[in-house]
DNA sequence: CGAGGGTTTGAAGTGCATCAAATAGTGTGG
DNA sequence: CCACACTATTTGATGCACTTCAAACCCTCG
């Protein structure tokens, strides 16, 4: 059934079918409109979900109404794994942002897996790693990089890793929801995309975005950044692939 | 020797004897002034680093000389040993800010037993699960608390797990150092804390701040978060001895 | 006591947020 | 295919938070 998908994640490389097998026997696989919550931050957890198809957005919220997005993740990733390390509890609600194909899957096979398969064990202790280094490297980009910049570097990492031509983007959801992704309000977004506009020549219509001169976005964007150019490792969302 | 330090380390913890004995083989003991600086972002790494005493900054720069502080630790504390996940080089540099007692041991032990060692990886495992959850408030401070805010929940997390009552603190470095490790200026933390202290009673004199009304900062730090108030999990340098 | 770093204070500037309103875009039913 | 409704995005005006630059202050320590 769905072990191509599965077989292919990172996460799951190297390991045996008879672990593929016990998965699939309990995944499910649904159509999720935008909007549509699938889990609840805080909420006892026993199922962890791979993203084929669509975007989901992480997010906390406060007492008082304000959303913090933790991260907007497209097809190949997967959420609420965590769980298993956080005493059964998900740690960040998840809600489709585009509608979206998802595969549900059980915690506890994973949980039991993890006890002797040391294969699962160290990718998953590469995907963390990984992971921590993008979530440094989020806080060091909201620390010194202004609006523009973030967005630049957004974009940058939305061209994939062919950095050299000319490229033309699309933007896969809401410039609403790029500005939280970006720690700002749309209006913020609004101008300061403008702004980079004017810096470096990209041009914009609508959800598409054209850049002539790669080069001159990224020593605008990435002149604040501890990392060289391609620094390509934008939060959780970015290829888990380019691991060695 | 140092087994004893070692062997209280949540990451070692129920790991065998042999373990202990290979790592101490490779070990030394090393006390740092102020302002040494231990290990650099990029640099290829074989030794990681345990904190017997002082505090040590984790931080990164970027080609323009402006630094961001990834984390303040103190003793108890481990660093370095990332770079096993890192294609073998450190993720960021580390100073010595309050002169230290530092242990250093073989990268190439611990990556051995990763190999092997369940349990060790296990550790691993939830130690890394927990820093990625502080990382994620982290973010989440920084967009939702204003200066005053985060400055009032870091003096949280110096009063440690006992809440109810009254509290006097001191600081366990330079001003300056925690507002860099709070993302702001000094002089945006002077001024904040002044704020701090007409909002909530506060006292303070030098380093040391004393804290009547615990309930009181509380509800003015901790409106703007998504957990409740003892979030105690503040970036990486909290106790991890709490998670079960 | 004097030097030097850490800290505070003042004045002025910048960037982002906020509130309000206009405009562009999208999907719907007629 | 058009008009309407509704949402996303942009624009304008204004305010606040934090930064910057400069100078004073204050501690500590030789």
């Amino acid at each position: 059934m769905d072990i191509p998908t599965l077989k292919a994640l990172p996460l799951f490389k190297n390991c045996p079918d008879r672990f593929f097998q016990d998965l699939c026997a309990t995944a499910h696989i649904q159509n999720h409109e935008k909007g549509k919550i699938l889990i609840i931050h805080e909420d006892p957890a026993t199922r962890f979900f791979v993203i084929q198809h669509g975007w989901v957005k992480l997010f906390r919220e406060t007492p008082n109404g304000a959303e913090s997005v933790i991260d907007i993740l497209p097809s190949g990733h997967v959420f609420g794994e965590t769980a298993l390390f956080e005493n059964g509890v998900y740690p960040y609600s998840a809600e489709i942002v585009e509608t979206a194909e998802i595969i549900s899957l059980s915690l506890s096979v994973l949980k039991l897996e993890l006890e002797h398969n040391s294969i699962l064990t160290t990718n998953m202790l590469k995907y963390m790693a990984r992971q921590q280094r993008k979530q440094d490297q989020e806080i060091e980009h909201r620390t010194l990089q202004n609006a523009s910049q973030r967005i630049g570097c957004f974009l940058l990492q939305l061209t994939g890793s062919e950095y050299k031509t000319a490229k033309k983007i699309r933007l896969p959801y809401d410039k609403t929801l790029v500005a939280s992704r970006l720690g700002m309000k749309p209006e913020t977004f609004s101008r300061a995309l403008g702004k980079l506009k004017k810096s470096t020549g990209i041009r914009i219509k609508g959800k598409t975005i054209e850049i002539d001169d790669v080069q001159q976005l990224t020593s605008y964007a990435c002149q604040m950044c501890s990392s060289q150019f391609p620094c390509r490792s934008f939060s959780r969302s970015t290829s888990l692939d380019t691991h060695r």
